[in-house]
DNA sequence: TTACTTGCAAATGGTTTGCAAAGGG
DNA sequence: CCCTTTGCAAACCATTTGCAAGTAA
C-alpha cells in the first residue's frame, strides 16, 4: 500500500519513506519526528533531517497531517480524511484518540457571522489520566 | 488596576510590567512577545527577555494565558477566566475572537468515557477572511 | 542519465538562561 | 538592605537548509 501511496503522491519510493509510512500506519496516535526516528532506528539508520523532509513532503501531498501541539513539538499522522482530536495526560503524556468532533455546526455559524471561509481547526484536550490521578493522590 | 493585579500576584510593580499589562488589556486579541515589544517600544525600551520573563511570571500566576498557535509563536492574553478561541485568516493573519465554546458538554462525555480529569483544551480555527477571499478570486 | 533523495553540519527562529548590575518594598 | 527584576549575550531545542554524494526511474 505504501508504494501506491508514494506513487500517487508523485514521490519516489525509497526504503526510508516506505518505512516511515508503515510506522505511521501502525501508530495508534500522532508521532513526532523524534519518535519516528527512534522506532525506525531498529530497522534502518537514517538522518533526522531525512525524516523531517519525508514528513514535510508527505504533508504537502496531504498523505499525512502535521500539527503543532502545545508541548512545542510537531506531530504527524496518516491523513485518513476524518476528523480526529486527542486527549493528552499532562503528567504522563499518554494520548487518547477522540472520534467525535462537535465543531462543524459551530464552523457553519462562525462562517455566517464573520464572512470567513473556514478551512480547518486544531483542537487539543488536556487532563490527567486515571493512573496519574492515583499517583498524585498518594503524594 | 495593574498595580493591584501585580500586587495580588505577588510580583513587584515595575514600570515595564505595568506597561506590558496595559498593552494586553487594550489588545483585542492575543499578542506575541514580539508584538508586545513593538508596541511598548514607543514608551519604554526593554529587552525581549524581560518581556518573556514578565509574561511567564504572569502566566504562572494565571494573570495571563499562554498559548502556542500553529504558526509556532506563543500568544499571551489577559486571563479573564472565560473561554475564548480565535479564528485566524491563513492569508492575512487577521484574528477574530470567538465567544462561544461548545466543548464543555463534550468534555463531560470524554471524562466519563476515559476516566480522565479534563483540565483544559486548546482550539484554533483557520480560514480565509472576506477581504483575502476577494483578493484571491481576482488573481 | 537526470532529477530527486539523503547525510552531515551549519543555520534558523522563537524562547530561555546565567551572570552581574539596577531597582522595588 | 535584601531579594527581585533587568540587560546582554550565550544557550537551547525543534526544525530547516546548503551542498556534495548517492539513488530511483
Amino acid at each position: 500500500m505504501n508504494n501506491k501511496t508514494l506513487k500517487s503522491a508523485e514521490l519516489k519510493q525509497t526504503k526510508k519513506r516506505i518505512l516511515i509510512l508503515s510506522v505511521l500506519e501502525k501508530a495508534s496516535s500522532a508521532l513526532t519526528a523524534e519518535e519516528i526516528a527512534e522506532i525506525t532506528s531498529q530497522d534502518i539508520k537514517m538522518s533526522i533531517s531525512t525524516i523531517y523532509r519525508a514528513l514535510n513532503a508527505l504533508a504537502e501531498k496531504n498523505v499525512v497531517t502535521k500539527t503543532l501541539y502545545q508541548d512545542g513539538k510537531t506531530y504527524y499522522e496518516i491523513n485518513n480524511h476524518t476528523h480526529k482530536h486527542t486527549l493528552i495526560c499532562t503528567l504522563c503524556n499518554e494520548k487518547v484518540p477522540i472520534n467525535t468532533c462537535p465543531l462543524e455546526a459551530l464552523e457553519d455559524h462562525l462562517s455566517q457571522e464573520t464572512g470567513y471561509t473556514i478551512t480547518g481547526h486544531s483542537l487539543e484536550f488536556f487532563g490527567v489520566c486515571p493512573k496519574c490521578s492515583i499517583v498524585k493522590d498518594e503524594k
